[in-house]
DNA sequence: TGAAATGTTGGGGCG
DNA sequence: ACGCCCCAACATTTC
């Protein structure tokens, strides 16, 4: 008898429930990854997502393959392609780990109770939370719509189990069911190539994700109270995308940093691993709210933004998307986006407050950019963050929380490192300019080389003028 | 995981 | 020496 493990944001052997279940079976195990564009709706897999999955697919069946095994690759509607497998292969067990986006569910419900029908095994698994998000509740046994409780309760539900070792062999069948090409899903750019810079930057897979982990372990975390916050250094674990596609999971995070805390400062939660873990819990805290509010993606959480009278610039928006705001740090911040797939999450917080708060765009606009644009993007982070910004969403920030982007530039990119990484034309400015270009004299222009307005745009909108008219807007909403 | 406006305090210049 | 003003520095409040 066979077992068809089901491969979907879990792309890692070590610490893998399913992986470990199928294995207790002592039965051949079929390996495969169907990719369904199907059923994800508004949803599906932008550019960036797709060129990670590419490279994570290819580093999962390289792992395989040491182990004796293989990717089988199919594409189409998940329920016609697990029911062919099983045809296939005789299998009579299929496991998975499970999603928790709301297609998701709905489509794996599906799919099990078809499995059961015909008599044979279905079993899903955790390998993607510390706590799946009905298992934490409030005292009147509603979802968590606070994080500070929401975290609490989390860090009182116990500590994780211990992750598993990746296995050494993975038994296969003599003969594996047929696997589409990966190149023949065209998931990598070809004409133009804009993955350069996320060759350059990332390594999809599993070992690119404990490479990063190491790293960050082996220092990173003890500033990361203050070097989180500042975009010109690695100050961050960079493990998002990396845990968006389960390439690592929340455990091995969360025992790995407890127990290096531990051996640094005699203490699980020190410096700045707390600060680190509670990251982990804001990740969670969105989960607990996508499957509670499965329409997050697409509707406030709170009712009265419903008729916000947010603007519609096309100018504003493509001004935004490209980098070319006249505001250095949040240009900086587009543009690394662009070129990398990723940015820093200080910046995300300050390009979010200027779509939203200085542009007045709807942040579903924000949310759709960074849905294709991001290698990290992942649906319940995406849309539980634009809606904190936006103060739409669950313990949102207040309305009046507007970032001035020049004074976050200069708070936490002081020496203007990160703006001149990604804005090189204007690189020649002295420290004191570098964010505020507008205000250089024309002989200081002429010195570093810019004329503004050409080179480098002046200022899509007066911030002091923005910010006054989104005050008005949002007090408007609050008294209708 | 803000920033601006407004209020308070205290040192120093100066008549 | 004293009172007055200025204003930086800090605190509080308001959005």
């Amino acid at each position: 008898m066979t077992t068809i493990l089901w491969f979907r944001r879990d792309l890692r052997l070590a610490d893998n429930p399913a992986l470990d279940a199928a294995l207790a079976k002592a039965q051949p195990v079929v390996c495969v990854y169907i990719l369904d564009d199907a059923d994800a709706g508004a949803w599906r897999p932008g550019g960036a997502t797709n060129w990670w999955l590419a490279g994570s697919l290819a580093a999962l069946d390289a792992a395989l393959t040491k182990r004796g095994n293989r990717l089988v690759l199919r594409r189409g509607p998940a329920e016609d392609e697990i029911a062919k497998l099983i045809d296939e292969t005789g299998a009579e067990a299929v496991l998975w780990n499970r999603r928790y986006e709301p297609w998701a569910v709905k489509r794996d419900e599906r799919i099990k109770s078809a499995i059961k029908a015909r008599g044979l095994t279905a079993e899903s698994f955790n390998a993607s939370l510390l706590a799946e998000p009905w298992t934490l509740a409030t005292q009147k046994d509603n979802p968590y719509r606070v994080f500070t409780p929401f975290r609490r309760a989390l860090y009182a539900s116990g500590e994780p189990q211990r992750p598993t070792r990746a296995p050494k062999k993975i038994p296969a069948l003599k003969t594996l069911p047929p696997s589409d090409d990966l190149t023949a899903w065209g998931l990598l750019p070809t004409a133009p190539d804009w993955a350069g810079g996320f060759r350059t930057a990332w390594q999809p897979g599993e070992a690119g994700a404990h490479r990063r982990l190491d790293y960050f372990l082996d220092g990173t975390v003890f500033d990361y109270r203050t070097g989180r916050d500042r975009p010109g250094i690695v100050g961050t674990s960079r493990l998002s995308p990396h845990l968006h596609f389960g390439e690592i999971g929340p455990r091995q995070i969360w025992h790995a940093a407890t127990a290096r805390s531990m051996a640094q400062t005699g203490s699980p939660m020190g410096q700045g691993v707390d600060t680190f873990l509670s990251e982990i819990a804001w990740r969670e805290f969105s989960y607990h709210l996508l499957f509670h509010f499965p329409t997050l993606p697409e509707q406030p959480l709170r009712s009265e933004f419903t008729d916000f009278p947010w603007r519609n610039d096309a100018k504003g928006l493509a001004a935004w998307q490209r980098g070319m705001t006249g505001y250095p740090i949040v240009d900086a911040g587009m543009r690394e986006l662009w070129t990398t797939g990723w940015m820093h999450n200080r910046v995300r917080m300050i390009v979010a407050s200027f779509l939203i708060k200085d542009l007045l765009l709807p942040w579903r606009a924000g949310e759709e950019w960074f849905w294709d644009t991001l290698v990290d993007a992942d649906l319940a982070n995406n849309a539980a963050s634009w809606q904190w910004v936006a103060g739409c969403g669950a313990d949102a920030a207040p309305y009046f929380r507007v970032f001035n982007p020049t004074l976050q530039g200069e708070k936490f990119d002081p020496d203007g490192r990160y703006v001149r990484t990604w804005i090189p034309e204007i690189a020649k400015l002295p420290d004191k300019l570098i964010h505020t270009p507008w205000k250089a004299t024309p002989l200081e222009l002429a010195e570093a080389g810019i004329r503004l307005g050409r080179d480098y745009p002046h200022p899509v909108v007066d911030h002091a003028g923005a910010r006054l008219r989104a005050l008005d807007a949002y007090r408007t909403m609050g008294s209708d």
